[in-house]
DNA sequence: AAGTCATTTTCTAAAAAATAGAAAATCAAA
DNA sequence: TTTGATTTTCTATTTTTTAGAAAATGACTT
């Protein structure tokens, strides 16, 4: 008997965002399936999880660490998001790896409706490498500019993600989940300057940022690099803002 | 057998709004149970439908108004929202009024998991009689400010409204969904001295709007008062911005 | 050791936006 | 015609944002 510990209809989705060499990256899987198409971390919700849990669970599952912002973006639940041919190349990988898990079919054994939670995580990049799992050829960084073809609505979900981050960052101060511990204004202004697709001079960023007062300074930080160091700067301790 | 045409565990609720007297409000059901317990509107989501259109449908149903400013608020899935309490007194009653439909019980009959879809709803309370449902023992307008005791987590659904209303009645410029077809100067300055709760001086206030360049000015509303009349305003016609 | 250069950081000036204050306009009743 | 409450416009002030200028600095060159 199969099991079906999790509610059949239900899944949650991950953009998981990742700053790095000034682009805002996700993480996709590649699906092993002959076409090129990759898919956003997700998975079903158990029966007795909340649902903000099992997005966590994912999230752990695909970088390895907790204590990660997130948020929902919303649900994605069309009725028809899933076209028959995403639906048939899915189905055959996932019968063949999870032959245990109850699959999204009904009595008639037709194709069944699954609705998705979607969430966005912010990680540092540099600590997260992406894991594949049993579907994936791959897992690995993308560029959220230049994203490939994407399974079911997942590149909605992306495009949603980046809209709510554009939304979020500044309102709700999200920016040092997306940045090392310590980091110069440099590193920060740039961070606005992808996420906001426009530049930020650098005279008035620093105040804009310092008048804020929810960063310690700390030491100076030395490169080689001929030029005046910047200072190094951390979120005040009490201030951290995970999901 | 049992019609199973809903998608089992997945619900919608909505928190409609309407602004009257200086108040904003919204619709709540008494249910006829003993104890006073107020529900918002919702429903099953069925299994062709879009979720957003089984919101659509529980709109109509309760307002008889269709074409209505609507937004998703979020997920309202913890595991736990349904007390015990509130199942038995809730499936009881549903048991009786709705025999033929497929209850929320799993094989070893105990109660279910449900998850909601949240969404908020912007409505002219002068076009809205609210209509009960054979839940019901009545269903009506309800101060957003002075709420009864409700049931599972609506609670929580209405007030992550209220923030989420009040996030955008300005930035995505929603008012007019709350208002008549025409309006003055004064009765906007009043939905939004509701909805931020703080004053907001009439000479800045009207500037601030006209500069939006989104009115059209009509006649002059003489109420008979001895005191200058105010224009009426209406939203430019391409300015309309439903669901 | 002084000069150079790129960059960071601070300081000052100008422009724009938000708020406050004052006055004019107006409607119906006295 | 006057009065009083309210609407509407206009002007002044304050605050915030943006732009411009200059000072500070670190490694390298001369």
């Amino acid at each position: 008997m199969k099991s079906s510990k999790h509610i059949p209809q239900l899944t949650v989705d991950c953009v998981i965002f990742g700053f790095h060499h000034k682009k805002l990256k996700l993480i996709l899987s590649k699906l092993k399936l002959e076409k090129d198409i990759y898919a956003l971390p997700g998975g079903f919700v158990l029966q007795e999880e909340d649902i903000e849990d099992a997005a966590k669970r994912v999230l752990f599952e695909r970088t390895g660490i907790e204590d990660v912002y997130l948020e929902e973006l919303g649900t994605f639940g069309r009725a028809n998001r899933i076209s028959d041919e995403d639906f048939q190349l899915f189905s055959h990988l996932a019968k063949e790896l999870y032959p245990d898990v109850e699959p999204p079919i009904n009595e008639k054994n037709q194709k069944m409706r699954l609705v998705s939670i979607a969430y966005y995580a912010l990680v540092d990049f540099e600590k997260v490498i992406p894991k594949k799992i049993d579907l994936d050829e791959s897992c690995d960084w993308y560029d959220s500019q230049d994203l490939p073809h994407m399974i079911f609505d997942h590149r909605e979900m992306a495009e949603k993600g980046l809209e709510v981050l554009r939304d979020n960052l500044d309102k709700k101060l999200l920016f040092n989940n997306l940045l090392s511990e310590t980091f110069t204004m440099r590193e920060l202004q740039e961070l606005y300057e992808t996420v906001y697709d426009k530049p930020f001079p650098a005279n008035n960023f620093q105040k804009k940022i310092l008048d804020l007062n929810i960063l310690e300074r700390l030491d100076k930080k030395f490169t080689g690099a001929k030029s005046k160091a910047p200072y190094l700067y951390r979120l005040k301790s009490n201030l951290s803002n995970k999901g």
